[in-house]
DNA sequence: ATAACCTGGATATTACACATCCAGGATCGC
DNA sequence: GCGATCCTGGATGTGTAATATCCAGGTTAT
C-alpha cells in the first residue's frame, strides 16, 4: 500500500483544523511532517482530481477540503491515492491450465478470485464507514489541544 | 499483493484432488498452469515452512497438504506467502510533526493508523472464514468434473 | 550408486513506488 | 501591465522490492 495514503489522510485532517475558507499550500502541508513537498503535491493533486480537495492558484492559493468532513470517507481518500485497482489482482491462471478457455472472464468465474474479492469488499466497507469527521472527533476527544495547536502552527509558519 | 498468493491457493486446491498420500513435485504443480517452476518452488517452500504443506525429498517426493483442507484457511495461505507485515504500514509521520515524541509508538496511538488497522482486521477475518475445504466444495458443486479431470491430468503427465 | 527431488543462498531482471524538476498557466497585489 | 505566488502535468531520475533463475548441497527410493 502506497505511503501517500498516510500523508493524504493526515493532510485532510490538518485541513479540518485551519480557519475556514483558508487555503493551505502544498509546501506548508509538507512542512508540517517534513515531507518532500513536490511529491506530496502530487498526492494532493490526486485528491483534487477526485473531488476531495479544491485547489486555488496564485498568491493566497493552495488546497482546502471540497466537502464537509462528514462527507469524506477514509475509503474516498484511499481510492483517490491508490487508484481503482484491487489489491489482489487475479491473473486468471486458470486460462493457462488444462481446460482453460480464451474467452472466459476468470476474474468473475474463479472461486479463489471471488474469495479474495469478498475479503477486499469487507476491507472497503470498513474504510467507508469511517469519515474524516469521525477521525477528527476521535482525535479531538483524546487530544483536546490538537485543533488549537495545529491551527496556530500553520498560522505562525514562516516559509 | 503478491502474485504467488494466487499460485499457492490454486496449488493447494489442486493438491486436494490428487490421490491421497500422493506427493506432487513442484515441477508438476507448475506445469499445470505453465508457471515458472523454480519460482513456484519458492512459494511452496514458504507453505512448507508455514506448516501448510509437507515436503518429501527424493524420488516419488514432492509436496502434499500437511493438514485436512478443513483446517487450512485462505488467510493461512495468504499469510505464508505475504509474510507478517500489514498492507498499510504506518510510517509514524506524527513523530516528525510538531509535538512529535521520539519515544511514542504512533502505530498504536495514531487514529489514522487505528482506522486502517481496523479495516485490515475485517479483511483478515473474512479470509479466515474461508477454508480450502470451502473453496473445494464450491468448485465441485459448480464444476463437478474438476476433481476427476484434475486427478487424471496429474496422473497422465509426462515430464 | 544413481537419479529424482527438495533446500537455501546467490544472483540477475523488471516493475513500480518514491522523488525531483521544469515549463506553462492561473491569480493576486501593486 | 508586471512580478510574485502557487497549482498543473509531463518528463525524468532513483531506489527498492517483486519476479525469476541458477547452482551446490542434502535426502531418499530403487
Amino acid at each position: 500500500m502506497n505511503e501517500g495514503v498516510e500523508w493524504a489522510l493526515h493532510s485532510c485532517l490538518n485541513l479540518t483544523w485551519v480557519d475556514d475558507g483558508q487555503a493551505v499550500t502544498a509546501a506548508k502541508l509538507a512542512a508540517f511532517y517534513e515531507l518532500p513537498a513536490a511529491y506530496l503535491n502530487k498526492q494532493l493533486q490526486a485528491l483534487a482530481r477526485a473531488g476531495i480537495l479544491t485547489s486555488t492558484s496564485g498568491p493566497r492559493g493552495g488546497f482546502r477540503l471540497a466537502r464537509r468532513p462528514e462527507d469524506i470517507t477514509v475509503m474516498d481518500v484511499v481510492a483517490a491515492i491508490e487508484g481503482p485497482e484491487e489489491a489482489f489482482r487475479c491473473e486468471e491462471i486458470l486460462r493457462q491450465g488444462p481446460g482453460g478457455h480464451e474467452d472466459v472472464d476468470y476474474r468473475t468465474t474463479c472461486v479463489i478470485s471471488q474469495s479474495m474479492r469478498r475479503a477486499e469488499l469487507a476491507w472497503r466497507r470498513e474504510l467507508s464507514r469511517q469519515t474524516i469527521a469521525d477521525l477528527k472527533a476521535t482525535v479531538e476527544s483524546r487530544f483536546p489541544y490538537t485543533p488549537d495547536s495545529t491551527r496556530s502552527w500553520f498560522a505562525n509558519l514562516r516559509t
